[in-house]
DNA sequence: TCTTGAAGCTCTAGTAACTAGAGCAATTAT
DNA sequence: ATAATTGCTCTAGTTACTAGAGCTTCAAGA
């Protein structure tokens, strides 16, 4: 049994956002100590460690419930498990291709620095592009 | 003199948008009719696509209020304008790097599904990664 | 000129995944 | 016993929008 801080420190994700997690239903509600504070076992150990690293590899918490509830359930359901994980991955893919575009359109900017500012000009006109590249799909994870 | 509604036809930009930059002071605020409408003229258009165009780029609201600045004051003033495009650039570089890391590591995770579920072992297990991936450094836009 | 339907207005709240802070209570160490 | 640390709840802020309620204005036809 230990407290939100022993646990934040184990697994290195702020109290808060085990506190947050707990909110949303993502993982369990810990028992309570007499005085209130929560006190946490292996279980939640294993669980944020899960978690955590879902969300390194980019995973929503959306997706990570969905897939932490299998697990627990129906172990053997490897089929929607591995969908949620391709479309993850073509998620990825997908992101990669646009950002090697806009790599391409940003470093054409940058360079041409002479006399008149081609960042600007740029952006200013869309013809002056060469690819095409629009943000379209993207929607993107923030963590730190 | 047009209304929001034909600005935002001519724009692709939609009209709850613009009224959201206005809001945020990224366009100047335009004259009103006499029943207190929105009356637009060329400039705002110029405005807007330029707007449109960086975040399609991925520049955040804060980058092209900066760039928006400059340009209306000092137009020679390339060396900070430059910088905030080359600093995006940078931030799509690492982003790419990342995600590439992420794209071997899914790979990897999906690929192997005979009996048991790898996609949950791995995600349970760090260790049984190849590659390092954090996700330290993004937070992304998220544009359409 | 009157009426009606489309378009516009403001304001509030919701999205994802947290983070930060106020103000208070419990725990731990001395 | 007391002080320092840690924990508690609740609220609000972050980014870049989007959606909806409830109301007003505009433009066009009868």
């Amino acid at each position: 049994m230990f407290s939100i801080g022993e646990l934040a420190k184990q697994v290195e994700i702020k109290i808060t956002t085990i506190r947050y997690y707990e909110q949303i239903g993502l993982i369990k509600e810990p028992m309570r100590s007499l005085g209130n504070q929560r006190r946490y076992n292996e279980a939640h150990i294993k669980q944020l460690r899960f978690a955590k690293h879902a969300r390194e590899l980019g995973f929503t918490l959306e997706a990570i419930s969905s897939l932490m509830e299998m697990e627990a359930t129906a172990k053997n359901d490897c089929g929607k498990i591995d969908q949620i994980a391709k479309q993850h991955l073509q998620h990825v893919k997908d992101k990669i291709v646009l950002l090697i575009k806009l790599q391409t359109e940003l470093e054409r900017m940058v360079s041409g620095c002479d006399n008149k500012c081609y960042v600007i000009e740029s952006l200013s006109d869309h013809h002056l592009c060469t690819t095409e590249h629009k943000l379209t799909v993207l929607e993107d994870s923030k963590a730190r």
